[in-house]
DNA sequence: CCAAGTCATATGTCAGACGTTTAATTGTCT
DNA sequence: AGACAATTAAACGTCTGACATATGACTTGG
């Protein structure tokens, strides 16, 4: 492993870039140990602190993890589920946060998203989901439920509906999406979201995905769908009107 | 901004995970400059290297980007579609060559995503998208095209498809989770694929999209899930028969 | 008033050192 | 001989101080 020595700047981006494409490309396989830090240092001709940047780069990636002691070192990582769907929300969260990208954009998304896996989730969903989802759908109708508690109750239900079509893959992609989208939408929704519709919609969902019914589970999603994007219109049009 | 001063170890990460936190909440707006390392260091009453290890685990997931020079420093970064976007592909990709996910279930993703955009696409797609997809098309009927061409002509085919739904945080997800599913795709699909027929289905794709047939495109991807279940199937059934 | 040179600032990099963690080795005692 | 305790070595985590380099701002001369 060798960088280009007459690039004169960013030498721990260019070593991270290097080690980066070897467990890309499978010559440094999971579990593998690098080597040491000086190692590496006297491999890249560069000092240890430049090492250590790039090993830092990779660390905040999970692509490398590191040990102290006589056998520690850093040694690639496998990358779990939880620690990708981790990542997705962080970056889906500031994506949508730092772009302006408008309600009915990420509503749209969001729901064209959830609405791929009913199908999957109508014909594989199991009791422990059925049973999260009406747990769920119980704390919800509790009047005393703070906004927060209901808005955490909501994205439990979505979550195990997304588990429920039993694909790591796919749950891993739109669980992220859903959790990163759901503060913009309550931020938004709050001021006129009714409780009692949304309940009742969730309980029409769960009732189709309990009767397997791919279809029913898919015009609930779409009603919830066509309600947010109400709501958002009636909250939109309360701001023009304070605003004038 | 402070730290934990009683965790001996990692306070770079604690650090890197601190200034996270103000740039998630909006403490630190979009295009901010933070303070100098120097200052960051007496302000975390650590040494100037440690706070250049969390600033470069900041960088690596693009929070932040540094300028030299006098006006220089660490700046707080608009996450872009393109940034999010290539994180997102490395992101999928390990985690889809790490764990053994299976052929079918990174393919019924796959499609379930893609089909998710499919009546978005059909009502929005531009001449621009059709045009793309269609010129894809002839690229592919080409015989002398190598597999790995064929391969990325296939990449941009898919990718016009989904963007042709113009919802951008659409488009970012599935374009990613797309092209990270694709090498996999490939490896397993080269031995036995038809091209004559992929392309057929192509087209039934384009025309559907053409005459803003929803169902037809719809009808289109989940025909083109099938088959590549189907070579799936003959390539690990030729396999087997190999290994015995 | 403009242009060229100088300066200050901040990042990028290096060298060397010390502390801490951890496991393997060694040594001693029962 | 075997088990437990002390030592040792390897590696990361952190610090100090320094120098190099890039770049905008200031100063100065025309």
């Amino acid at each position: 492993m060798q960088i280009d020595p007459s690039n004169t700047s960013d030498l721990s981006a260019q070593i991270a870039k290097s080690i980066r494409d070897a467990i890309v490309a499978g010559t440094l396989p999971v579990g593998e140990r690098l080597p040491s830090e000086s190692e590496l240092a006297e491999q890249f001709a560069v000092s240890r602190p430049t090492v250590r940047e790039a090993l830092k780069r990779l660390a905040a990636q999970a692509l490398i993890r590191t040990q102290r002691g006589a056998t520690g070192g850093a040694f690639v990582n496998r990358l779990t589920y939880p620690e990708a769907h981790a990542q997705q929300i962080t970056t889906a969260t500031l994506l949508l946060s730092m772009n302006d990208v408008s309600f009915v954009t990420a509503c749209e998304a969001r729901y064209a998203l959830e609405r791929a896996c009913a199908p999957l989730a109508a014909q594989r969903r199991t009791d422990a989901q059925l049973v999260t989802m009406q747990a769920e759908i119980v704390r919800q109708r509790d009047p005393d439920l703070t906004d927060e508690a209901f808005c955490a109750s909501d994205i439990t239900f979505h979550r195990a509906l997304v588990d429920a079509a039993h694909n790591p893959v796919l749950s891993y992609q739109l669980a992220g999406a859903v959790e990163a989208m759901q503060p913009l939408m309550n931020m938004i929704t709050y001021p006129a979201r009714s409780r009692a519709r949304i309940v009742a919609l969730h309980r029409a969902i769960t009732a189709a995905l309990t009767a397997r019914d791919a279809a029913g589970c898919d015009a609930g999603l779409a009603a919830l769908a066509i309600y947010t994007e109400e709501l958002a219109d009636t909250v939109f049009a309360a701001r023009a009107a304070q605003d004038r």
